[in-house]
Formats: structure tokens, sequence, C-alpha cells
DNA sequence: ATAATATATGCGTAAATACAAATATGTGTA
DNA sequence: TACACATATTTGTATTTACGCATATATTAT
């Protein structure tokens, strides 16, 4: 019997990263970061979307370490974490 | 610049399929059905869910054609769709 | 110091989701 | 036929989510 149960720790991890993984702007967005290191507006015109809605899931993907970030100047450049 | 967007029917079924994976109790009845074939009692003891969460999520599963099921007599058995 | 630009954040909200409770449906049995 | 059992479905709801709008913050230029 026990063997059928998926532990609760493990069902929570794979819960989040699914979750992370599961809005279409947010695939857009690292799909377009696995071509090159972006800035938000080049986010918002690859994605076709908002400034607000880019923030607020670069924010979800900073969360869950999908993305990494840095500041040059005014703008701030994102890319995929590959340390993660 | 266009290289840097990911194709909206694939964003979308990308997303399907996630979505279907985020949830925590889908993800340990899909569990179980690794181990073998079970009928709806069994993947409520297993996941330790009611039987109508339980088929809520079936249903999902089902139209994501993750499992399918057959019937045997008063009881559904569901198993995982291989091919699929 | 002020203004302009790039990005982030707080707030409100419509839509989606997971579930409980109640009920319906299908199947075997008396 | 009537009933019991296994499962599905309908309905209502609390919660979560993605976003727009307005505003805040950080950086550079004037």
């Amino acid at each position: 019997m026990n063997e059928l149960v998926l532990e609760e720790d493990l069902a929570y991890i794979l819960t989040e990263f699914y979750k992370t993984m599961s809005d279409p702007t947010r695939l857009k967005i690292i799909y377009s970061l696995t071509k090159r290191e972006l800035c938000v507006q080049d986010i918002c015109n690859a994605v076709n979307m908002s400034q607000t809605a880019v923030s607020y899931q670069l924010r979800i993907l900073r969360g869950a370490r999908i993305v990494k970030f840095r500041r040059a100047g005014k703008q701030i450049f994102y890319s995929i974490d590959d340390e993660h």
C-alpha cells in the first residue's frame, strides 16, 4: 500500500516547479531568455505584454530561481539562472 | 527579434501540460498509478482525499489523456495512458 | 535639484481552480 | 423491481492568479 504514496515534500516541490512553468507569459519569457540576455523592455516586445505584466512574471521567475538579473544603468538585464 | 518569440500554439500546448501537472493531488494520483492499476477507492486511500476530490482530478487527467480507465463491474480501474 | 527614463510594487478585480455537499448514474444482487 | 454500492456530476464557494492602473524607486542627464 505504502509504495503507492508520493512523499508530501516531493509532491510540493514538483508542484511548485510545474506551477511556475504553467503560464504562457512565463514560458514565452523563459524562451526569449534562452536566446540571449534581455532588458525588461526587450522582453515586453518579445512576449507582447505590458511592462507591469512582465515585471509581475519576472518576480515569480526570480523567486523560483529560474532567471537572474543584473543592473546596467537604468536598465535591468535578465537571463536564465543556470546555477539553479 | 523574431527568433525570441515562442510560437503561440506551442506556448499553449506546453502551458496546458504543465498546468495538469501542477497540482499535488494530481501528482500523487499519477504517482500511485505508475505503480499499478487502481480503482477509485484505492486511489482515494493512496492520496488520502475524498471520492469527490479524486473523481474531479481524474476527469482532468482523463481530459489530458494522462490516464485511461476500464470498467469492471461496479468499479472503474484507472491506469497511466502510455499511448498518449 | 529637477526631470526623464526604466523598472518595481501596492491595490483592486475578473477569471480560474479545487474542493465539499448533495445528487445523479450505472452496475450487480436480492 | 428495489436496493446497495462505486463512481460521476452539478452547484456553491473560498482561494489563487494574472493583470491594469496608479504610484514608488532607482539611475542618469540637464
